[in-house]
DNA sequence: CGTTGATGTAATCGGATGATTACTTGAACT
DNA sequence: AGTTCAAGTAATCATCCGATTACATCAACG
């Protein structure tokens, strides 16, 4: 396999493990083994741990407004919310993609991950004020729910959804 | 000092540590350094690390809904939407409390962390539900904003509100 | 006094983990 | 056939970190 194509398999392998166990608690040798391929060969591919996390945080930010931007393109058959919302959800296809973009945006105090996640924040800001045209209340709102659906995902909380009314109410709002 | 003093300050440490680093990426020893201990004697007086998290987790849920009824306890002077949110920002002064309870919400995979941190939240809903008397669509807003706010606390955006317009018209609206 | 029990630390251990080194394999191209 | 170079791994290193053990200090109490 070129490796190329061995990188792409190792970030959608990443994706998944970065966003179950965090930066610090994820391990090279996992994301290794879920890829299928050694662990000094992940390290080889990537330089670091560190750089390894940009990429996939990269990755996730690419997807996202990407999909947001095909979506802007298509014909409109609903509110621009409404059509944003469902590109978000249709992301979740992406193990751990959410996930995480949350972990990357709770290391701001990290000297490298943090300006790379903040600056990735303001691009969606951007993304959403000047080419989805959300005014900045419609925004702020958009953003918000997403940060409540990424809890609502790290918590895993549909696993308990018919185990509890709140969850339940809250799932059905 | 009594043991009982020593593990409230330990406890006010580790909130800061937890919220700055994470679960995974706070030590036992950055956590006792700053609580001006040994590392050996937080572990004996919290058991285990995990606990140490639990104990500090559980905490947090306290002092935010211990805030929230004694919000509703005292003369109405605004919505109470208004109200809560305004506790939520005081809880600010508790350095950590909203990045610990952010970094527990993305642990809904740990065996231990992953319970507690489910039930924890069920309760916040519970609370705006049937104690504050907020409807579905209100309580679901509510805890959205809430984590917005968290997002903007972990990535330090505030440190940027100066340098970039998107960010200070973020904290505007 | 001597004992006891609580507060607290120094030293250290063992496992985990990111990274490095040295090696193997095999296809491509003289 | 021989060389080269990319893909990939086994073995190992050095460091970090949670936990354990053994010890020190000191106030309370009979």
């Amino acid at each position: 396999m070129s490796s190329d194509e061995r990188r792409a398999e190792i970030l959608l392998a990443a994706h998944a493990v970065f966003g179950a166990r965090g930066y610090e608690g994820a391990t090279t040798d996992e994301v290794a083994r879920a890829a299928g391929v050694s662990q000094p060969y992940v390290v080889r591919l990537f330089g670091t741990k560190e750089s390894l996390f940009l990429a996939v945080l990269h990755d996730a930010l690419d997807q996202l407004l990407d999909g947001f931007r095909a979506e802007l393109d298509a014909p409109a058959d609903a509110p621009a919310q409404e059509r944003m919302g469902a590109v978000y959800l249709r992301l979740l296809q992406v193990r751990g993609l959410h996930q995480t973009l949350s972990h990357a945006f709770l290391l701001g105090g990290h000297p490298v991950i943090g300006p790379a996640a903040r600056q990735g924040f303001v691009k969606v800001w951007r993304f959403l004020r000047d080419e989805a045209g959300f005014d900045a209340d419609t925004a702020q709102a958009f953003l918000a729910e997403g940060m409540l659906i990424n809890t609502m995902i790290g918590l895993r909380l549909i696993d308990e959804v018919d185990a509890d009314d709140g969850i339940h109410e809250l799932f059905e709002t």
